[in-house]
This record gives C-alpha cells, structure tokens and sequence, in this order.
RNA sequence: GGCCCCAUCGUCUAGAGGCCUAGGACAUCAGAUUCUCAAUCUGGGUACACGGGUUCGAAUCCCGUUGGGGCCGCCA
C-alpha cells in the first residue's frame, strides 16, 4: 500500500509542543514506509486564524526538520469541494438542513474504532448524544465544520493512515460514519496519546501559568537555544522506545524502526529537564562549524573567527542551552567585563602573588596551555603557596568570575595579551 | 452526568507468564577527580496503584476499585 499520512493544524498562536510530536510521527511513519506527508492547514475557524501563525507552523517544521511532500493545501481555499461533497451527503439522504444548518445523520449504533495504538474500541454513544445525536456540518453561515472538511480532505487526499491526538479518538466515530455515508471505506486510525505536564496538568498554551504556558509552545525551545536535533530526538522518546537502552539516537535509526503498533498507549508527561541534558549532549558533539553558526544566532558576534571558534570550542562542553552562551562568554570578547563582587569575596587576592604570576607568564617564549601549567606549578612550589592561591586570583583577574573552563586552557584561548593586560590592570 | 483511553522508580522508558531479589536514562543523594563547577567518573536510594481471580507460577492474562487523561460545540 502507499502510505500517504497527513499533518492538519490550525493556525491560530503558536505551534503546540504536542503538534510538534503529532507531526513528528506522522512524518517518521511517512519516511519509514517510503509514503507521503502531506501537510494541510485546518483555516475553517476565519475568526481566529492568522497569517502569522501559519509562518509560524511552517518556520517550526522547517526548524525540526520535517519536510512535507505535498502542501500545505488550505481549507479557506477548497469552499466549492466542501460544497459538493455536502450536496452528496445530502442526495443520499444523510444530511439535511435545520435552523439553517447542514446536520449530518449520524448513526445511533456503537461504532468500533480498529485503532492501530489503542487496539478495537467500540464508541457507544453519551447520554448527551443519544438524546440528539446528529451534528451540524455546515454552519448556517455556509462555512463548513471540523468533523466534516477533516473528513472530506482525508477522502480527497486519499490518507491511508490518520495519526493523531488521543483527544480525537472519541471523534473518530462520526469521522467513521461519515466516511461509510461517502460510501468509501475509513482510513486507519493511530491515536498517538498526549502529553502533559509534569504535574498531570494539560500543557496549554494559554495556561494561567506563564512558565507553563510557555513550555507548551516551540517557540521557547528556538529561543532558549534547543537544537532541532534535541527536540526532535526527546520527542521521539515520548511513547516510543528503541526497545535498547540507548537516548541519543540519530534520525535516521528512529525512521527505520519507527512503526505505530510499538506506540505507548498511556499519556507522558514533558520533563523539560531531560530534554536540557539531551541538548548538553547535542550541543558538545556539534562541529565547530556549526556550533559557530548557531552561536551566532545568540548574539556571539567577533570579527576574530579563529578566535571567536576557539572560545566556543572551549564553552560547549559545559553549556546545556545555547542561550547560555553570552554570559558564560562575554569576557572573552570584551575588556569591560563585569567582576563578580561575590567572586572577589569568595576568593581574596594576594596582589604580590598575583604580581610574581604576571611577571613570570611575561617572559614566557611559548604560550599554550601546558607551559601555563607547568610555570604556574613551579611559581607556587617557589613561593611555597597552593596552585589555588594563584589559580583563583588568576582566574578572577582574568574573567571577572570564579567559574569557567580549565584555567590553562582559558588562558591559552585569551592569548598573552589579553591575559597579561588583565592580570596588570586588576585591583582587587 | 454519559461514553472512551490509560496505570512499572519523581520523570521518560525496558519488560509480550518463569531469564525480575524488575534493567537503562534524566533528576536526586554520596564519594572521587581536576584549579573552579554549571564539567567528568564511580556508587547508593527510589517503582510493578489497590483488591479479587486464572495458573504449579503474574509486572505481564481476566474482573472490580481507585486514580489520571480525553470527548460529548453552528471551536479545531
């Protein structure tokens, strides 16, 4: 069979972290089977959908990654199919008007759902429902509903494989029932379950919870310095395992074991947490290349290339966030750096050491990291003090702080003139 | 209220009746190491929701309870 599987969001605000997961299988179903992902935009709702929001659904997919074969088709623009469709329904019997309304007849039997995730559920219907259970299809304004263009689109676009959200499962009976009035037979259904919170709540993107809210929308996660590659990689975790005990995995190993009957059926909860460690792995594994590009995207901007390489290179191993980078960097890249007050209280400075330090590093011929060590070493067993009695007033002259990466190391990155210009203009 | 889905460490998961005194990862705690730690390494603690069955044997199968989630719109 050729698969062909959809992703069908509708633009309104920022894309959901938990779209970004539906797309991401939908996709990795769509390049294991060698199929087609074809992407539509749901713009039924005109009052709340935005030109904005649409850039923003096409910006994420490209960021993580995930190319579509076909689309977007838009349903602002497919009004005539909709109406033909509805006119059918309508011939033979199956939807007739009220109040102004298109109402689709919908069956008054259970409806057995033959879901690839959730096994055979059959849907009867709510105390609710089965005092009025047809539901409108087109509105009396003459636009047409969810339930109804979701449907008419997976018939026209011939989807094989509809994965979705869980929250769609009980919705799936009316989609059957219209397919059946079609006369066509549905398409299979794999309702992927949701994810929430860490405390069980809802991830909304318009949570009372700023900080909540926010971790709902991929926006943040661009912001903050996530690469796509992290994401994307933590999301494919999340109620789906490679059945080994391995987390970092390349794409290209999930497509090819990827399938929708090995998908979880119970929610999982977002642990922001893990995904920052994952990115930390990420990040340190990136080349210089790209680290260089994506850091500059963070604001590390220094004419110096080599240089600016150099200091990121230094950095990434002890970075998790991209956005961390300005400030764990910024005095390598300017002399008006910040000396951290509490710095200077934790690690008080013996100016003549530090002194006897500058003076000897002066006169070294090379200047690398090693001979930094070494020389520094011999000064401390002269003087008869501890390396970190130099160590910390050093690292403090030199950064304004008293974390960092390997003191040498940092030194050798900064090169002689800036160390020795520091080490000689600090005052504690 | 009705209908539907679900239930292994705090979190993501491995586990498809004996290999489980339940494995891995994140987090956490302790120790080690280096000049610092937000780095690295080592080690520890922590889970089969509960109650009934079925079976020689159940985390794994069945039923119930409890708990969590979803849907019942002229929103999507």
């Amino acid at each position: 069979m050729n698969v062909r599987v959809r992703f069908a969001p509708s633009p309104t605000g920022a894309l959901h972290i938990g779209s970004v997961r539906t797309a991401l299988f939908n996709w990795l179903y769509a390049r294991h089977t060698g199929g087609a992902f074809v992407l539509r935009i749901e713009d039924t709702d005109v009052a709340r959908n935005t030109e904005q929001s649409l850039n923003t659904i096409l910006d994420g997919l490209k960021w993580l990654g995930l190319d579509w074969d076909e689309g977007p088709y838009f349903q602002s623009k497919r009004a005539e199919i909709y109406r033909q469709r509805a006119q059918q329904l309508r011939d033979v019997g199956h939807a007739y008007e009220r109040d102004g309304a298109l109402r689709f007849r919908m069956t008054r039997e259970p409806v057995v759902i033959n879901d690839l995730i959730a096994g055979p559920v059959t849907r009867a219907l709510g105390d609710r429902e089965v005092s009025d259970p047809d539901f409108v299809i087109v509105r009396s304004d003459g636009t047409p509903v969810f339930h109804f263009v979701n449907v008419v689109d997976d018939l026209e676009m011939k989807i094989t494989h509809v994965i979705r959200g869980e929250d769609h499962l009980s919705n799936t009976a009316k989609h059957i029932a219209l397919f059946r009035a079609f006369g066509v037979e549905s398409p299979a259904y794999a309702h992927i379950p949701m994810i929430l919170n860490v405390d069980g709540s809802k991830m909304s993107k318009s949570d009372p919870d700023p900080a909540k809210a926010r971790l709902a929308s991929l926006t943040a996660y661009v912001e903050d310095g996530y690469l796509p590659e992290a994401v994307r990689n933590y999301l494919c975790l999340l109620g789906w395992s490679p059945k080994d005990d391995r987390q970092i995995l390349p794409i290209a190993e999930v497509i090819q074991k990827f399938d929708l009957p090995q998908i979880l059926r119970h929610n999982a909860k977002f642990d922001v947490t893990k995904l920052e460690w994952m990115n930390g792995q990420y990040i340190n594994a990136l080349t210089s290349d790209e680290l260089d590009w994506r850091a500059a995207t963070f604001g590390i901007k220094c004419a110096d290339a080599p240089y600016r390489r150099a200091v990121l290179n230094l950095l990434k191993g002890k970075i998790s966030l991209l956005k961390q980078l300005p400030e764990r960097c910024g005095y390598f890249f300017t002399e008006d750096f910040l000396i951290d007050p509490a710095a200077v209280a934790k690690s008080p400075v013996d100016p003549v050491m530090l002194t006897k330090l500058t003076d000897r590093y002066a006169t070294l011929p090379v200047w690398d990291a090693a001979t930094l060590e070494s020389n520094l070493k011999a000064l401390a067993g002269e003087l008869g003090v501890k390396t970190g009695q130099l160590i910390h007033p050093c690292r403090l002259a030199v950064s304004g702080q008293t974390v960092g990466p390997s003191l040498y190391h940092m030194l050798e990155v900064l090169g002689r003139d800036r160390v020795l210009s520091r080490l000689r203009k600090f005052k504690p």
